[in-house]
DNA sequence: CCATGAAAATGATTGCGCCTCATTAATAAT
DNA sequence: ATTATTAATGAGGCGCAATCATTTTCATGG
């Protein structure tokens, strides 16, 4: 059966592939031999060559296939059809969570992308990764939630530089998830003069929205 | 002379640690050798191992030098009397260049993190620098500049974590220093309840506070 | 079923680069 | 000068990634 050979040899790459993936986390690159993977995944050392030309061929795969799931994960966590608000709180819930259960592949992924001679390149998977927050921002656009006084890639690089940097702060200090974080973000966002969906009712977003006009008139009669 | 002798002893650990930041940053540390390091540094190959146990010690070495003078430039770049904004445009601004600048120190910095078994670890130098930032919000609160409603840390997480990942962007993209980034940064903190000093006069913050206060109102009135 | 050739898997071997260490040189102490 | 101490050297050891000649597995046709 030429279907069931095909088979096995995607299994055989996907058992290197799982032995990799959980040992370089366990043990960093560095730590990991290539015949660990190899005894793993149950090939011998050379069968590891067959299907990756070498180790860090491997590591970016693995890395690879680690943002790839994300996104999957990230699509799955935001509803395409919530308030852009929501969406937003739930692409950076879920990223956050995702980067502190597994950080150690957040210092992989950067050492993945430092290729031995030269330039500091983007991961293709990762780029697809990013697209998500760029789709909801469309579609806030579109919806006229949000008006785009500011260009999309600046704000990408506030949302996820901010969850990268508070997962790292988080994981140093073994602090679990932190919602604070989150809600400090989003606050963060609605100086991109975000507004709320027209239909959309929300009597707590009112409720701040007077405090905060009350304090705005307080501070502009001290002028 | 046996001060002769210390000098002479301090100039080679500094020919090596020159040498090493040079290459590193030009092939990368997988692409230098230690051979390599100790030509360019005009010492035999074993004298490098007198002043660094390894290749990895010598690494963070490179990086603690980095960020040390990074934290000195910091410094003198923000005049300390100065409003607080200005502070902050300041530190963002010698922040960001430098990023873009030596761009393959970050990515080495990072490496410098991932040490062989386990933990992600902080590199003191570095705990350091970060305090720059902590120190010019200590004194927005003493001036009364800025209200502390939100965690030092989750400020310090927007800071950096943006401006490192827009200096990424930069670079991959080769364009230069973007002070528009900044712009935005900054206007984002303006969220944090950042008030004018008292004393200062500053008519388009006012004539911004009315336009969002309009705004406002608008925006309430139709709920 | 066996024969045949191609594809896949193996693991001993090779080469390279980090690091050690026995030896030599320089410097300080007496 | 002589000895003791400290610094420097570079050939060799060793671990590990990667190769490749050999063996095994498998598909195909008679």
């Amino acid at each position: 059966m030429g279907d069931t050979q095909r088979q096995r040899l995607e299994a055989r790459e996907e058992a290197i592939l799982a032995a990799a993936a959980s040992l370089f986390s366990e043990s960093g690159v560095d730590g990991t031999r290539m015949a660990e993977i190899a005894r793993k995944a149950d090939v011998a050392e050379g069968t590891v060559y067959l299907y990756y030309k070498n180790k860090h061929e491997l590591l970016e795969a693995v890395v690879d296939r680690f943002w790839r799931e994300l996104t999957k994960g990230a699509k799955a966590a935001v509803t395409s059809n919530a308030p852009l608000i929501q969406q937003l709180t739930e692409l950076a819930s879920y990223h956050l969570h995702s980067l502190i259960d597994d950080f150690k592949m957040v210092e992989i992924t950067s050492r993945a992308r430092q290729r031995h001679g030269e330039p500091g390149r983007q991961l293709p998977q990762i780029r697809e990764y990013v697209r998500v927050f760029d789709l909801i921002m469309q579609r806030g656009i579109a919806s006229g939630e949000l008006e785009a006084s500011t260009p999309a890639w600046q704000m990408r690089d506030v949302f996820y530089g901010t969850l990268e940097h508070s997962a790292r702060t988080l994981v140093l200090r073994e602090q679990p998830f932190d919602s604070s974080v989150i809600d400090n973000l989003l606050s963060l966002f609605d100086g991109y003069r975000l507004k709320h969906a027209p239909a959309q009712q929300d009597s707590g977003s009112k409720q701040a929205a007077l405090e905060l006009l009350q304090q705005l008139e307080s501070e502009i009669s001290r002028w």
